[in-house]
DNA sequence: CTGAAAGCGCTTACAG
DNA sequence: CTGAAAGCGCTTACAG
C-alpha cells in the first residue's frame, strides 16, 4: 500500500482489469466474471481498500446515511435531553446500520434554524426528528420540510404533517388513571401543559380525562397544572397544587422527569409517598426504577419506537408509501402508588 | 427554484457570472468583489442552495465530519450503553457544531470489527473513542488505527496508544476512600475489575489503596471483588461477599452502576444505607441523584471531557501537536455514606 | 463479460 | 477581480 489511501485505479492496475470493472466487481455486479470479482476483492482487502463515499455519494446521489436531530425545549433548564430520546439513541443506530444506513446525530434547539441542512447538502437522505418543545413553532417547520420535499420521520403524535411514529398516549393516559382510580384514589392531579402546545401531554390529559369520566368521577380542571418535561417543572408544579389549597390524593404526570420533581416536592412537604399522595408518571426512563419509591409508570418501549422510526424513513426514501405508526404502552407497577 | 437541487451553475446563471466565480463568492474569498460575493450570497438564499458536501468533500478531500464510536462489553446482560456516555453525547455534538463538523455516531460491540471504517472510506476525518470492555482487546485495534495513520482520540487512561482524555481515576479513588475512611469507616470493599483489564478501574483501585494506606491502614484483597459496569454485577458482586462472610462497612464502588446494584442487593439483606453499610460511586450519572439515599459519587464531568475530546481530535486533524488530557474529579457527597 | 468515457458538483491552480 | 479547465473517485450507459 503506497502513500494515501487505495483508490480503484490501484486495484485494477494489480488485477491487470479496467478500473470499471473493478467498480462492478466490487459491487458484486453479475455481469463481472466470478473470478475476477474474487480476484478484486482480495486485493481490495489487502490495500485495505474501501470505496471513497463522498464519490459514491456524489455520483449515486444519495449519502446512505439518515440524520437524527434531537431537539430539546430551549425553557428546560438544564438543556439537557430528556433520558427517554437516550434510549431511543441506541436503537436508531442500530436499525440505521441494519439498513446500511450510516447515522449523523446533532443537537439543536427548536429555536435554530435546523429545518433540512443535512438534506439540503445532501449529508443525509432523510430525517429523524425527535425532541419536545412548543407544537406550534414546531409546525411550520415540518411545512417547510414538507414543502421542500425532505424525506423525514417524527416522533410524536399523527398530525397533518408528514409522517409520525408515536405511541398510543391516550390509552397510556387512560391506564394510568384507571388503575390509580382503582387503587381507590379519589383526587387524581394531573401535571403537565394539556394544550395543543403540547399534544402528547394533552392525548395523555384526555386519557386521563376518559378514564375519570368510564369511572363515574368530575374532571375538575382545577386538578390540572402546566409543566414542560423537567424534574423542576414538576416540582414546582406540586408546589403550585399546595399552595394554592387543592387535596390530591395521586398524581398523574405526563412525564417522569415531572413526576420525579413532584416526589421531590411531596416529600418536603413532609408527605408520605405513596400513603399520602400516589404517584405514576410516563416514559418508564431508566430512572424510574431507583427512585424512592420507586415509579410507576406507563412504559413506551424505546427498542420498538426507534426501529419504528428508521424502518418508516427507510420506506420513505425506496419511493413506498408509509403511514403512521402507534406503538402501545405498557403500564409498568411499582411501588410509588401502591396502597 | 426548478426540479431538483439548485447547483452552483445554477447560482453561475442567474448572477451572471461564472461557476467558479460563484464558487470563490459562497466561500467569501477576498478574490470576489463584495458586490458579487453580497449577488451571488442573495440569489443562493433564494434558490436554498446549499454547498454539496459529498462534492466538496471528494475535492477538498475531508468530510468535515467525526465519527464517534460507541462501544460495549459484550459481557453487559443489557447491551445498554453507561450513563455517563449518554452525558457525554451531547457535549461532544455541540462541541463538533462549534467547530464546524458534523458528527457520525456508531455503537458497537467491542468484538466487531470497528477500526476505521469512517475513516478508510472518507466519510469522517477522525474518530472519537468510547466505551467499555477488555483493554487487552482495545489495544490491539487502537494499534491498528494508529498504523493506518487514522486520526482519533479516545476516553480512558492514558497508554502508549494513541491520544487519550480521561478523569484522574486515582485521584478520585482516593477521595472517595479517604472521605469514607475520615468518617469512620473501617473495612471499606471495593467492588469492580482491579486488573490490567480494566486500566481505569485499576486506578481506581490504587487510589483506594494508597488512601488505606495514608491511613495507616492494611490492604485486605478479600475485600476487592471483581464486577464490571452493571447494576447486575455490583449486585453480585455485594452477595458474593455476604456470601464468603466478608465483614465490611463501606463499598467503593469502581462505576454508579456497580454502586446501585449493590444498594439493591445490601437492601435485602436488611441492611442499612448509611447506617450500616455506607456506599460510594463513581461517574455521578443521573440517577446516582435519585438512589435511595441518594448517592455519593465521585463526579467527572461530561461536559468538560466532551470539550476535551473533539477540542483534541479536531487540533490532530490540523496537524498539531496533542497530548493526553486529564479532567479533574470531584467528590460529590450525598446521602450514601452520612453518619 | 469488459473497457473507454461521461458526469455527479464542487475547489483551485493557471491564465488573463 | 474573473473565467476556462482539471480533477477529486466513483458508477453506469454505451459500445463492443
Amino acid at each position: 500500500m503506497t502513500k494515501g489511501k487505495a483508490t480503484s485505479f490501484d486495484i485494477a492496475h494489480l488485477a491487470g482489469v479496467s478500473q470499471s470493472t473493478v467498480s462492478r466487481a466490487l459491487r458484486n455486479s453479475p455481469l463481472v466474471k466470478a473470478e475476477t470479482i474474487e480476484r478484486v476483492h482480495e486485493i481490495a482487502r489487502q490495500l485495505n481498500y474501501k470505496v471513497d463515499k463522498n464519490a459514491s455519494a456524489l455520483r449515486l446521489q444519495r449519502a446512505e446515511t439518515l440524520a437524527l436531530l434531537l431537539f430539546e425545549d430551549p425553557t428546560s433548564d438544564d438543556s439537557l435531553i430528556n433520558p427517554f430520546f437516550h434510549a431511543m439513541l441506541g436503537s436508531i443506530t442500530r436499525a440505521c446500520a441494519r439498513h446500511g444506513y450510516d447515522l449523523l446525530v446533532s443537537f439543536q434547539q427548536l429555536s435554530d434554524d435546523w429545518t433540512a441542512d443535512y438534506d439540503d447538502n445532501h449529508k443525509a437522505d432523510g430525517l429523524i426528528l425527535l425532541g419536545y418543545g412548543d407544537d406550534l413553532n414546531y409546525q411550520p417547520k415540518l411545512k417547510q420540510l414538507e414543502q421542500q420535499g425532505t424525506h423525514f420521520v417524527r416522533w410524536g403524535p399523527q398530525s397533518a404533517l408528514g409522517i409520525a411514529v408515536g405511541c398510543d398516549n391516550l390509552r397510556g393516559g387512560y391506564d394510568a388513571t384507571a388503575h390509580l382510580l382503582e387503587l381507590g384514589r379519589k383526587r387524581i392531579a394531573f401535571l403537565g401543559d394539556a394544550s395543543e402546545h403540547s399534544p402528547e401531554f394533552l392525548q395523555r390529559y384526555q386519557g386521563y380525562a376518559q378514564a375519570l369520566v368510564a369511572h363515574g368521577m368530575a374532571l375538575e380542571p382545577r386538578l390540572q397544572q402546566s409543566a414542560i418535561t423537567t424534574e423542576n417543572a414538576g416540582y414546582h408544579a406540586v408546589n403550585q397544587l399546595f399552595d394554592d389549597n387543592i387535596r390530591f390524593d395521586a398524581i398523574f404526570a405526563a412525564s417522569d422527569l415531572i413526576a420525579i420533581g413532584a416526589m421531590q416536592g411531596i416529600k418536603e412537604r413532609g408527605l408520605k409517598i405513596p400513603a399520602d399522595i400516589a404517584v405514576v408518571g410516563f416514559d418508564d426512563i431508566q430512572v424510574a426504577q431507583f427512585t424512592s419509591p420507586p415509579l410507576t409508570t406507563v412504559r413506551q418501549d424505546p427498542h420498538l419506537a426507534g426501529e419504528a422510526l428508521v424502518e418508516s424513513l427507510v420506506q420513505q426514501i425506496a419511493g413506498n408509501r408509509v403511514s403512521d405508526i402507534t406503538i402501545p404502552t405498557e403500564l409498568i407497577i411499582r411501588q410509588s402508588c401502591e396502597n
